[in-house]
Parts: C-alpha cells; structure tokens; sequence
DNA sequence: CTGAAAGCGCTTACAG
DNA sequence: CTGAAAGCGCTTACAG
C-alpha cells in the first residue's frame, strides 16, 4: 500500500486538504461543522493516515522534538529520571524528547542531517564548534553543563558552588568528624570520568586542608577485590584511617578489600561513597554515602528547557543539594 | 542572522542550488570541478550553512535516522551497549541512532508526529497499533522482543528457547548440583519486569520437576535488609536451602538477609543471582550469577537493522547463550 | 560539467 | 464554515 497523505483523505471524505488539516491538528480559531469533522476523522483512521513529520516540520519552521544529548560515559539512573520528568513536562506542550549518546566519533552535526530538533538539551559538554552550527540552523541549546565544563573561564563564584566538590567536602567531613586522622581518597581509573573524579578530590583536598590533615592519599581502584585490596594494604601502611570512595561501586569495592586484608570497618578503616545506589544499603557493613538530591535539578532542567521555548532567559541554576546519608561504614 | 539555505550557498558561490547539492552530498556519478566544489564548500562554511533535514527527508522520501525505543523499565548497561554497537555499525552507512524511552501515557504515534525514522527497533514489545500505524507511514520495523511478548500465540519451538526461561535452569541446576534439596525463589515486586521474572520462574520450576524436587518457594523480595531477613526466616521454616533470585541487586538483598538472620551462605541457604553486575564479585560471599551473552544478541540487532534498511529478509535469531558464573555464594 | 524546474506533504494567510 | 494557492528547503531527473 502506497503511503497515505492528507490529500488521499481530504478526497476520501469530501473536503480540501486545509479542512482535513484544520480538523486533524483541532486549530484553534477555526471552527468546522460536527458533521465535517466526522468524516474527516473517519477517513483518516480508516486509511490509517499518518501525518509526515518532516514535511510538517519543514512548513513550520520549527520541530516538535527535544534532543537530549548524553555523555560517553555511563550515566547512571539518576540522569535517566531527570530526562523522564522533562519528557513529562514536555509532553503536556506536545513536544516529544529523545536522547541521543555521544559517540566519539561522529560529530553532533552529523545527526542533525537526519533530525531537525527544536532544541537541544546537553547533559554532556558541547563542542563550541556544534553550539555555533546549531544556533546558526536556529536550534535553541540549553547546557547542564557548566559546572563541571567550566575549567579556567569559570568565575570564583561558579567554583565555589561546583557540586562535585562539595561532594568530596561532605565526605572529607563525616570521616574527619568520626575521628579519622588520615584520609585517603579511592579514584576510579575510567578516563570518561576524570572531570567528576577531579571534583570531588578537590572537595576532599580542601576539607583536609580546612582541618589541618594531611593531604589525601590518592590510589587509583578499580571494581575488583584484588584492586580494593592493594589500596587497603597502601592506606594502612600510610597511616590511613579513612577513605572517601569517587562513587559506591568503587566504595564496595574498598570494602571488598578490607575483607580481604582482615581490617575492621569502620573502626580499622572507615569508607564513604557517593551516589546511594540501591546496593549501597545491602553492603556489609551498610556503606555510608553522599547523595545528591535529584528533583531540584530535574527541575531546573525542564525549566530550562520550557524557558528556551517560551523564548525566555534562562533561570538561575538551584544550588545542588549534597547531603550525607549515614550508615554503618563510615 | 537568519537561516542560511543552500539557495544562499549557491549566490554566494555563484552556482546553482543543484550544484550546491552535488558537492555537499558528494553525488556519486557527477563530476564538479575541483574550483566550483572549492568555491561551494568555502561558502558553505564561511556562512554556517546547515542543511534542513526536514526538507532532505522529504524530498527523499526517507531519513537517515533509526528510532531504538526502550521499555518503561530500567535495561542496564546491556541494552545500552547493544545500542551503542547498534550506533556504531549504522554510523558507517550514515545513519544516525536515536532512543526514546515509553513514556506509560503517550502513544508512539505522537513521537512519529514529529520525526520519520527510517525504521524503528523494538526493544520493548510494541502495540500492534502501533506497528500498523508504522508500517502504513513506510517505516521499518524490527522487533527483538518476540521471545518475552510471545505469549499465547508463541509455537513450543520459541518458548523453548525462551533465554529467560534457561537462565532459571541455570540457577536451578546449580543449586541442586551442590546439594539443595528445597529451592526457594526470589523475586521482584516491580510489575513492570513481570515478563521476565515470570520466564525465569517457569525455568527453575521446570528444573525443579525434572530433578524430583519440590516447586520454588516463591517470595517477594525488594531491595532492603528487612525484606531479605524476612524471606529468609520463610525459606529457613519451611526447609529451603537454596534461592534463585530475579537478579543480582535482589540476590544482595536476600544475602544482607542472610546477615541479620545469622544464616551461612551458602552452607545455610546458597543463593545464585543474575546479570554479574560489577558488584556481585564484591559482595560477601562473592555472589554465583548466571550471565547472558551480550555479543551476539548485539550482533544479531545489528543484522536485523541492516536487514531492515536493504530490504532483506531478517537473520534468524542466535540462541541465547547463558553461562553461570561460579562464586562463593551458591 | 552545470542549471531550470518540478515536486516531496504539509500549513496557513487569504479570499470567498 | 470551507477551499485554492503559495511556499517551507531540499534533491533529482532532465535538458543543455
């Protein structure tokens, strides 16, 4: 069967093209016979008639899609639910939201060849090169991502608020304030990460300067007891009594260690993460961990997003909730 | 500054729009000169030119995009992989890949209002609306999920072969060939995962029936300690001494069960998940999983996308392959 | 090797 | 309340 176009269904129920249009999108402000509408709906759905997207789009100008735009890196549930609550938000405006990972490869500009996007929303950095392009092909781009993208340009002010670091503050904190003496600070090797890992660190330098320790004792663990265990042994031999994890895996993975090497925790060692995974909780010892409170950014992002639709200014970021969720680890 | 056209491109290279199109798409079997392709791509590139794809994808007929659509419920990083390879392999036929997650309310049909995929893959099963509706409009469709969408109308062959079903084999067998004599199961209380848990049930109660054991003991086990402990005092009275969980994170919460009861894994109860998600080799005991193969699955969404895209017939399925992973715990 | 022209399917002033 | 017509930006036979 050939496609179907509103032309096959404006002859199949007697009208013109611009009634079935009328009818089928319910414009408002005009106003079309019951009777007409009836035989327009029930031509449409008996030839089962799918309207193009792309000639509609290219008529109005502009799409019904948002495309958010993910990192290389594993993102993790969080970012997951704050794109399922802008698809919520987005779809009482008839906007539809689809995601697309970055490869490392192809550039974004690829892509928009083959969708033409209302706006673009980055949870990833952007190459300034596919900002200018997509500005140019009047496509509205919104960036979560400053805070970590930020590097030299960024002002003392957006620094200081950098959630990532105060992450590794509020880590560096619980442990000290435990009674902890030498801290030392668990990293993950994967490179996609190193902005957020590089972050947090900072935070954890910073507290431990602030409370006149020693600077932390960095080891590199990756998710295997034998490498959770190495670290152990480091730390112990360093004097280390407390250790903030980049994120829980790599927490567990310390704990994984400890076991290993027969160290009691929290007493011989005590360990915090970062993220509260579910598992977090089902650690033996329980994991002491950061979490990072989602709903204000999921807000903020959909207010974003709404605000480049309206054709607003953007609104202030919400300082990013950190807060610490106590357990028996640390 | 407004939108740049490629009629733009040609005033400003002194060609025409048709040119303009050769060079910039590369037209096979025409020959530009080497000065006039310059003088177009320096143009192109001094005034930003993007070209609209929703005006390409009209006139062609067809676009350059694959649509992955995602279940309602969280797929892992296995799915997300077996996309990215997806990407990759499309990326050298210049399609480009996008994802969309259902959303419980809005119909696929709304999403094709405002892009034309080329085809759209199924990882979740589709309303067969839905598939009509896309067939009619001239768009691929593949689906991956006839094995768990099966139901009713599936013939013996494919139940069969049901993956979901050998990996509650696998789990069964494992615990019976240490010894269990009563075998308790785990499950999730997320209904959105029914299908799946309900296919692994059915395979270790099979197992179960051939080895002359008693059904599974089936609980509910959500993601906290206390559930666990509570499943464990229900298995302990009623003399299981082995438990197939849904999953690893289930699995970790019948095993921090296990703790607060003071029960020995596995000498007590053993316990087998699955997934072998990065933590289970971390939890204590290190947990026994059962794994599924991602590479050929990944290899044979590919096959079936390029399939699609030459208008070949689809590959045959590759059967599943399941592998237990032996750990400490079961 | 290059250009004039048609047409993809839709929406929307504009005119009745 | 309804229709004829223009035009969104591109690609591609077709003609030179």
């Amino acid at each position: 069967m050939a496609k179907v176009t509103s032309a096959d269904v404006a002859r199949a129920s007697g009208v013109s093209r611009t009634t079935v249009s009328y009818v089928l999108n319910a414009t408002q402000g005009v106003s079309v016979s019951d009777a007409t509408r009836r035989r327009v709906l029930d031509a449409a759905s008996r030839l089962g008639y799918a309207p193009s997207a792309a000639a509609r789009t290219l008529r109005r100008g502009r799409s019904d899609l948002v495309l958010c735009v993910l990192p290389d890196w594993p993102v993790g549930p969080a970012v997951e639910a704050m794109i399922d609550r802008l698809a919520d938000e987005l779809a009482g405006r008839g906007m539809s939201v689809l995601v697309h990972h970055v490869r490392g490869e192809r550039p974004l500009t690829d892509l928009l060849r083959a969708v033409t996007p209302h706006t673009v929303v980055g949870l990833a950095p952007f190459d300034p090169d596919d900002v200018r392009a997509m500005r140019q092909a009047g496509i509205g781009v919104v960036s979560t991502f400053d805070d970590v993208a930020s590097g030299p340009g960024a002002t003392t002010d957006a620094a200081a608020d950098d959630p990532q670091r105060r992450i590794g503050l509020a880590q560096a904190e619980r442990l000290a304030g435990r009674g902890c003496r030498r801290i030392g600070y668990a990293t993950t090797p994967d490179p996609r990460v190193a902005a957020f890992a590089g972050g947090r660190l900072a935070g954890v330098r910073e507290a431990c300067a602030a409370l006149g320790l020693e600077p932390p004792l960095v080891v590199e663990v990756d998710l295997s007891e034998r490498s959770g265990a190495e670290a152990v042994r480091a730390w112990r031999s360093a004097g280390v009594d407390g250790v903030a994890a980049y994120n829980d895996e790599v927490a567990l993975a310390v704990l994984a260690g400890t076991r290993a090497e027969g160290v009691a925790v929290p007493d011989g060692l005590a360990v915090v993460g970062v993220d509260d995974i579910p598992v977090a909780a089902l650690a033996s010892p329980p994991l002491t961990t950061v979490w990072q409170s989602l709903d204000l950014q999921a807000a903020y992002l959909a207010a974003c997003v709404t605000a480049a639709l309206d054709g607003r200014p953007q609104p202030v970021r919400p300082r990013q909730e950190v807060e610490l969720v106590p357990r028996a680890s640390a």
